[in-house]
DNA sequence: TATAAATAGGATAAATTTATCCTATTTAAA
DNA sequence: TTTAAATAGGATAAATTTATCCTATTTATA
């Protein structure tokens, strides 16, 4: 459904958020431990989230990877998606056709339609602080 | 969402009904023309269809591709997409854990599983007969 | 101001997916 | 029985995604 670099994505976010909340800035060796990723990898997936102001980084000593407290509950999964996986997944036909709408739709437009429509409002009504939250009460897990 | 094959191999499966309809068998080529896919990857993808039995193969003279009349309707899409893509979309975690369920659930877990199962839903209850008819009436399309 | 700690980013490699090409095998019909 | 038409399948190449490594740059602090 989404590409590796959108899972390793969203969980590092999740976990940076769980952190920024006590006020701890995180690197992307304790990122990838924690959320079982390639380091190098993952750290280039920060990159493209602060590019897209997802998350915050921090350079030089004490440096690292934030959000600012009161941004965790505006940042939407459908954020996340959309700056590593782009909107493919919102506006592309499920067939692959270049164009592909209702006036001209491809043979699965209109059942495909319903489901893409239902999982771009899962991802736009969740934000970072409820998954963060469900997490620190021990409801969810990053790894395994 | 799906792969690249799977995108074919559908589309493949729509235009052969089409004309196993008429009684009629058609190759990769006609078949690659008619959705708009590369010919030699369009062949291997109807290979794969065949030993899964989705659709069925005729060699030699006057050879081809088609699918029973009388099984045209009891082909879905969640068939296609298993014999190209596998189960992972269907069983595996979204944010791409190799084990999560209800006992330990990643935090996308349960709204994701919504989606997902409502995509399940949607190719289970999906079959060639009406996407093909669809298309006949020209109200669908498999290019462009 | 020097140093160490941290992210940024370029170059490259590995793995997977997508795509092509060629030959073998099968089969209907002349 | 030969021939031509068709699928099957192996080998390989191209493109994309995933992953690694190294160096540059930035910054707090001793």
């Amino acid at each position: 459904m989404f590409s590796k670099a959108c899972e390793y994505g969203i969980r590092a976010s999740i976990f940076i958020a769980l952190n920024s909340f006590e006020g701890k800035r995180v690197n992307p060796k304790e990122i990838a431990s924690e959320i079982d990723s390639p380091v190098a990898f993952t750290a280039k997936i920060l990159q493209a989230l602060v590019k897209h102001k997802v998350i915050n980084s921090v350079k030089g000593a004490h440096g690292g990877f934030e959000i600012e407290k009161n941004k965790i509950n505006s940042i939407k999964l459908s954020d996340i998606v959309d700056a590593i996986d782009g909107n493919t997944i919102y506006e592309g036909c499920g067939l692959g056709l270049k164009a592909c709408d209702e006036a001209r739709p491809c043979p699965m437009h209109d059942k495909f339609k319903t489901v893409r429509d239902e999982l771009k409002t899962m991802l736009e009504s969740t934000n970072l602080e409820t998954l963060a939250l469900d997490m620190k009460g021990g409801d969810t897990f990053l790894k395994r």
